[in-house]
DNA sequence: CCTCAAGATGAGGTAACCTCAGTAATATAC
DNA sequence: GTATATTACTGAGGTTACCTCATCTTGAGG
């Protein structure tokens, strides 16, 4: 059936794959791909107000509302008040925040290498060199 | 700060842009990429049941019957009694729905040339042939 | 013909977004 | 030094694209 199968779409079946394997490496933590993210971005930027973290995830500030109302919850992050201006509220991850970020981190950099390493070495630097053309051009 | 791009967050920055330019090159139909996708199965299957179009967009069936009004809504397709078997109903193209999705496709086509045009011959081989080797690998 | 399964759908729910309006705090302009 | 505009967050409420569960009709096998 598949004539014709144009770059985007065997492009496209990479990321499907890719996605579903980040997505079982995720379940040991039952965190949303969403809140996921957000740790992460804690974890790099250290404390954020929710404007910025919006700004990182390309959400609305509303939205980051929300997702700062999910990490509290979940005691992965707390709300301290911004010392340099008193409308703004920073996030910080708590230590239970911390250390989840970084055993995440770690298992999607481990899933990231075990998907990629059907590539050798040459391989995997040419896609890393096409990929740098791809998402500057 | 980005001192160590890993491979997949460097996939993902692509994967992003050609979403975004893929979304974009879809607005002149105003159709929601679900419904997009929807149009796309049965312009390629013809005639589908609801529990088939379901199982080709890896959606529950009763989220079916929610696609299927959506484009009957739209007047892109409409519900035919199946011959074969009375509980079924077989979703059909309308002849707006068909020119819809041969445009469409055309676009996507022609979009997805345009993305991977910054990269030579040779270079779009060689992304083709990784990408199939990381699909099946 | 009776039971069980399959196809579609009504009812109702969820996650992750959104906009709009409002409040508090700050910055700018006069 | 006050008036005005702007910024940061959040309450209220909406949307999209999914989901499950219960129900109805029809089909299939013993």
């Amino acid at each position: 059936m598949e004539i014709e199968d144009s770059l985007a779409e065997a492009f496209w079946a990479v990321a499907r794959r890719l996605r579903h394997r980040t997505r079982v490496a995720l379940e040991p933590w039952d965190l949303s791909p969403s809140l996921a993210r957000a740790l992460s971005v804690l974890s790099r930027h250290g404390d954020v107000r929710l404007s910025t973290l919006a700004d990182h995830l390309r959400i609305a500030p509303r939205t980051a509302t929300e997702v700062a109302d999910d990490l509290t919850r979940l005691g992965l992050a707390a709300r301290l008040p911004d010392p340099d201006d008193r409308r703004a509220t920073l996030l910080t991850l708590t230590p239970a925040g911390s250390s989840a970020a970084a055993e995440i981190q770690a298992a999607r950099l481990a899933e990231g290498d075990r998907f990629f390493a059907v590539l050798d070495d040459t391989e995997r630097a040419d896609l890393s060199r096409l990929m740098r053309k791809l998402s500057s051009g």
